[in-house]
DNA sequence: CAGTGGTCTAGACCACTGG
DNA sequence: CAGTGGTCTAGACCACTGG
């Protein structure tokens, strides 16, 4: 379409002029670039809209437009364990320490949005990362949302995985609560350090994309081995 | 101004229809709603545009419009401690505990992009919520990059707004690490908590606009007051 | 095909800044 | 004050969908 080509050079055209300039350099004042490029101010406008979403650019009223330097971000992510160790570098597996078939409780119920009293499927799990434990991890899920799920399947998958797979169920958001902990004897013992040291605790409740909660997870981490990472905007 | 006030009567009556709507409904098309708003349809069209990316409508091209279910995803935001703290409903307050002018190391050069040798500020607070102790913070800023600094003036006030209101210099983005760790007797004390009991630590590098680093921030949080908490996508 | 959202245009007036 | 970005308008044509 002449349409695309048009968006796609000035689009070119305005990233060509920021790598030109270099950061804090001054653009041209949008009229004039938008007779440069032969498109409407308004249109003009909206890839510059774009650009300054994505960083590349700041403008201020009355004074101009002006090249950023771009940002280093790193957007948060929902990822499974497994992901998230690929994405490090890590080869990860997992060994199924426990599943079992519980009543929620009326916290428990309230993090599934269930009723008290339906019956959950608790999975506890150890996860590792090169054959070295890292976390301590224990899901839950409520029965009504996965019938027929079998717990032994998840000796050495992702969870996340069989829930697309077998249920047509993506994740697509998470709140996550992130606490620091020390580690009881128990474990301590599971995840090979000493008794008593330091923990990342994370809480996560993940969303499918129709709305409904999935899975409760609370997971502690070896604070010598794992730090959470996030890059933040204003 | 009367343009402001039409745009936030528009604003006001399109979320009106969507909680009429709820989740699912379908809204009138962009021609007629733009009539009965007595509006342009590309004003229209902006609005919803800020309502799609909040996520409460979706918009499908030759179908229509549709109200989204909220998400009730949480952004991750850059706020200082003291926005932060009032956004929990908690007052924040300061005390000044040392500041002084170091050279910077390998390891710090290389987080503020300075080169070894320059002299930094260096900037020890305790941090407080409602007059209890929450948090020690370590921070480091360039003396380049701010020229007559003076740190007393950090005794009851923001940092960030201190580098706004007197640099012009706006925080855009930081990266932030968060691990878990516990406390040495001496920071135990401060924070008035058992020593090595389990503390969030949490690093920050803060870039400005302009993609300079501003400022390395090193805090340690009461893990039994303070949780960090962030939403994410897939 | 009628109707929908997506894109673009030429022009106007406003708020803000100090090159 | 001239010049900048911010907002809005009325209208056109396009791509896509199936109420």
């Amino acid at each position: 379409m002449n349409r695309i080509q048009k968006r796609e050079r000035l689009r070119q055209g305005l990233q060509t002029l920021l790598e030109q300039g270099g950061a804090g350099a001054r653009l041209p004042s949008e009229r004039e670039l938008s007779e440069r490029f032969d498109v409407a101010r308004e249109t003009l406008r909206r890839c510059l809209d774009e650009l300054e979403e994505e960083g590349l650019l700041q403008r201020k009223q009355g004074a101009g437009t002006f090249v950023s330097a771009p940002p280093v971000v790193k957007e948060a992510r929902l990822l499974s364990f497994s992901e998230e160790m690929r994405e490090r570098g890590m080869e990860p597996s997992s060994r199924l320490l426990r599943h079992q078939t519980v009543l929620a409780g009326a916290k428990l119920a309230q993090r599934l949005m269930v009723t008290p009293g339906s019956a959950v499927i608790e999975i506890r799990r150890l996860r590792l990362a090169n054959n070295e434990p890292m976390a301590l991890e224990t899901s839950c899920v409520a029965l009504s949302r996965l019938p027929g799920f079998d717990p032994a399947a998840l000796v050495n998958g992702s969870l996340y995985e069989l829930l697309d797979k077998k249920y047509g169920l993506q994740l697509r958001s998470a709140q996550q609560q992130i606490h620091a902990t020390v580690l009881s004897e128990d474990e301590a013992g599971l995840l090979g350090v000493a008794p008593f040291s330091p923990s990342l605790m994370i809480e996560r409740t993940s969303t499918s994309s129709k709305g409904e909660v999935i899975e409760y997870a609370k997971s502690l981490y070896r604070a010598d081995r794992y730090r959470f990472e996030i890059g933040v905007m204003r």
